[in-house]
This record gives C-alpha cells, structure tokens and sequence, in this order.
DNA sequence: GTTTGTATTTATAACCGTTATAAATTTATA
DNA sequence: TATAAATTTATAACGGTTATAAATACAAAC
C-alpha cells in the first residue's frame, strides 16, 4: 500500500501535472481530509502552515485538478463548491439538519437510463438529501 | 386533461400557498418553459409583460415554491441554479459543448445503496455532464 | 367606505464565492 | 549568470443571491 505522500506524486505525475509545491499541498489535503472541503476550509487550514499562501492558489490548483479529472466537484450546495479527490462511483448525501455531506454507496452505471442514446457521458454525479442519521436519532428521542 | 393556468392554481392550493399574481405568473412560466430556466431567463421574459416586475419578486416566489417541494433547484452548474417544475423521478444531463440541460429517464427509486441505514432521504438528482447527440454529430462530421 | 393590520412587491444595497489581472517570485533552460 | 516560462501572490472586479426598508396591495373589522 502506498502511502498518500506517493500516491500524491503518481496521481499528479499520471496526469502531467507539474509537481509544485502547493499543488502537492493542496492535493494531499483533499486526500488526507475526505468531507468534501471548501476553498475556504482548505486555506484556512493550508494557511496556518505556509503564511504566504494566497487563496487564489487554492482555485488555480483545484480548478487545474477538476480540469484534468483529477478531482471531483460537488455542486450539492447552493452557495459554495466542495471538493472529493475520490472520483469513483459513489453518491453524496447532504444532511439538511447539520449541513454535513455523507459518501455513500451506489453503481452508478448499472443504472437503467433512456434518452441518451448517442449521448457521450464524461461524468456522474448522485445526490441525495434529507436527514442524517444522527439528526433523526436526535429529533426522535427530544421527541419522546 | 387539465390546463396549466388550472394546475397552476391547484398546485399553489395542495401547498397552502397564497395565488398572488406574480407567484402563479412564475409558476406558469416553469410550467410551460420545460427549457430549466435561470432567475434571469424568468425574470426578463415576465419584465417584458409586467414592466414594474422587480427581480426580487422572481428570487422570492422560487424560494418559497423550492422551500415547499413545489419546485425543484437544479445545481447541475456551477454558477447559477436552474429551476424545474418537474419533481418527478429524472435525471439531468448537461452538455460540455452547448450548454443545454437535458431531461433523461431514470428509476432513481430502483437503484440499490449502501450506506445510508436511518438516513431520510427527502430528494434525489442525478447529474450527467458530457457532450449532447447533436454535438457529437457536428465533431464528427467536422473530424472526416 | 374608512381604518387598521398583514402580506406582498419593489428598489437597492450588501454579501460572498469565484474569476480576472498584473506584479512578484520561483523554476527551468541555455 | 542570463533569459524565458511557469507559478504564486495580492487585489480588484464580477455576478448571482440575499437582506433591508419603503411602497403598495390585500384582507378584516368597524
């Protein structure tokens, strides 16, 4: 198994993207922190270790990412992009209660679809919403 | 078969929201125009009919159909949202070349997931991202 | 028909995530 | 070391959305 600092270099270098130093940064944060972060969680936290980071750096390297299929964006929010650097077949859940954002499991293409014939589909995105388990625990016993 | 202006009216009642005049002129329009309109594509087509309409009007009426189920917000891009009065089981396909939004059958209900034991879910979307039948067709007429 | 209170609409400022721009810095090449 | 190219920084600008308060429309009570 590798560890997320080489897996960093291999996902960067098989999509030759030049290795610089705050897109391994960047990079290995999403791998490191998978709950879908925003611009704003990832500097904040970047900046704290490196001062001199400036956030347009956060979107030139993640925008670069998604370019290259690197990375995923997740549209689930109205206001604000978050970031998955697992771009397999999996859905999001967005709890409406504590605003958190589950992976969950699902195959996407064994999925029946009609209308699309000819269509060339170069992504999937699942998204559910609702009420977390936690939250429906919670509500249920303030109810009882 | 009903009429719009007449499931527009009942729509708005099954919901307990009050049938202003400007709420049943955006709901008709969504109803009507299939098309996954943005605020400014309802906005600048009703300001032509009702010139003292305001933008605020059209933000206000879409909350409140979306707060109430009535309406469904398409985040399918990146930078604004797109409303669709269908709330049935559908999946969204957004084409990379023209930027057309297309409506796609799709069981969201059949598909198995794993995950989400207690979670409840409210809502579901799909969102595929590629390039349309009509697209292809021009690439690859330009290509031979 | 007034009067009074409530809901809706209008107009506009403010907010905030994102993009654009240009200067500064770093990196690569010769 | 000199030159060119790429990256990063700092900040202004952009644009969709929300917030606010005034104006208007609507409803109920008298």
């Amino acid at each position: 198994m590798e560890s997320i600092p080489e897996r960093v270099f291999d996902k960067l270098a098989e999509k030759n993207i030049k290795p610089s130093f705050h897109r391994i940064k960047v990079l290995e944060y999403l791998m490191v922190n998978k709950n879908h972060p925003t611009v704003e969680q990832i500097y904040s936290s970047l900046k704290k270790l490196f001062p001199t980071l400036s956030k347009a750096t956060i979107y030139n390297s993640l925008n670069l990412f998604v370019e290259k299929g690197l990375v995923q964006p997740i549209t689930i929010e109205e206001t604000e992009i978050r970031y998955d650097s697992t771009v397999e077949s999996h859905g999001h859940f967005k709890c409406e209660c504590c605003r958190k954002i589950y992976d969950f499991g699902i195959d996407i293409d064994s999925i029946p679809s009609s209308g699309l014939d000819n269509f060339i589909i170069y992504s999937k995105e699942i998204y559910y919403r609702g009420i977390c388990r936690n939250c429906a625990d919670v509500k249920s016993s303030q109810r009882s």
